[in-house]
DNA sequence: GACATATGTCACCAATCGGTGATATATGGT
DNA sequence: ACCATATATCACCGATTGGTGACATATGTC
């Protein structure tokens, strides 16, 4: 409230401010409370703004999807090595991204908080987010895992280990034990990676 | 509007009208919109009742969470046979709950909307429910899964079915394909139900 | 320096929110 | 029949919401 009188009259600032703004406010408080008048009270700028510049909430929104990175870069679920992970065996490539996915999930409670709201508020910004992710997704699958036409169903495989890992972490925000597993310690996503693993071990066939 | 009035003096039959009207609010349009105005208009009783009779809108919700019961019965899990499911080798038994927790699941829209709720705003409805759901779960697998003291992770492995098969029935609800698995066809489950079983048809060491 | 315009501030609107006090009326016991 | 009380209605409160028009001031152009 002191420093709020930020008169530069610097359109490019102040739209980043309240693009900025949205992305602080919904880490912070998830998706509730994501309104006209606390975004503009986060920014510190007037709410009359984010109508001129931005035509509205929405519009808003929108704008801070499209310069934001929420679903992990397929290099990140591969590793950060390409060549190396695509010469694993599928097995093991499965186990990574797993592994990777986790880790990728963990640090980005913004994505987590973007994911949740997708399942109680579906609307214009998530139905572009789910569409940059199912991209994405197919992408990552059909360029490490298609070209294995085994007998098996990886893609089923892949999308329900993604699921299940999906739910875990944003449920581990609000949940410490889940069906007997402790979300909060490393030694309890080590027993889900580690399950994960098994399944992949037995299941999917050698090359 | 026009019927509103109902003025028997009834305290059961009112309090029950506003049990009621949460349960179809929360089923109409999730828990956004589930404030003590939109509960008193959706049962035609004045709010102040719910101040009265149960201290404030928790203390409905809490009432509300206590007379249903979302999460489906261990009875119905096991395919309403305790006797002939237990006789089950536990690969199939793993299979028929899959089975059994999505149709379960599918169609509870409440659960579905209470699940969602708790995955973006905990609160002490959702904590109380997460209570009784981890209660059941466990029963469950103590009933039916723990005399298996097999190698593998059996606990794991069921959770992370159940988070699986959770978060893709949750999604179906606002998501028509989900990294090409389609989820409003029988087929697309299917795939689902099919992955499930050769999991556990590879994994689960037989007895 | 004058002026159009871009930028930002402020005041206000109607609607809704959660919450409370005052009041009316039906019920049930004496 | 009378009266305490349980039940329900209504009117209001302050705060907050999304949204808009009027106004002020800095910026850049001529």
């Amino acid at each position: 409230m002191a420093v709020k009188k930020l008169p530069f009259r610097d359109r490019q600032v102040t739209c980043q401010r309240l693009i900025s703004a949205v992305g602080s406010l919904l880490a912070k408080k998830g998706f509730t409370g994501l309104g006209i008048n606390a975004v503009a009270r986060e920014a510190g700028v007037d709410k009359v703004l984010i109508y001129r510049y931005f035509d509205g909430l929405p519009g808003l929104i929108a704008a801070f999807a499209r310069q934001e990175d929420f679903w992990p870069p397929i290099l990140e679920l591969a590793g950060n090595d390409l060549a190396s992970f695509s010469q694993l065996p599928v097995k093991d490539r499965l186990s990574r991204f797993a592994a990777n996915f986790i880790r990728a999930l963990k640090k980005r409670p913004l994505t987590q908080a973007i994911m949740a709201w997708e399942m109680v508020e579906p609307n214009e910004l998530t139905k572009e987010l789910e569409r940059v992710r199912e991209e994405s997704i197919l992408t990552f699958f059909q360029m490490f895992f298609v070209k294995d036409s085994s007998d098996i169903d990886l893609q089923a495989l892949i999308m329900l280990v993604g699921a299940a890992l999906s739910y875990l972490v944003i449920r581990s925000n609000s949940l410490d034990v889940y069906g007997g597993l402790d979300l909060t310690t490393d030694q309890g996503w080590q027993r889900i990676e580690s399950v994960v693993n098994l399944i992949v071990q037995q299941v999917v066939t050698p090359e």
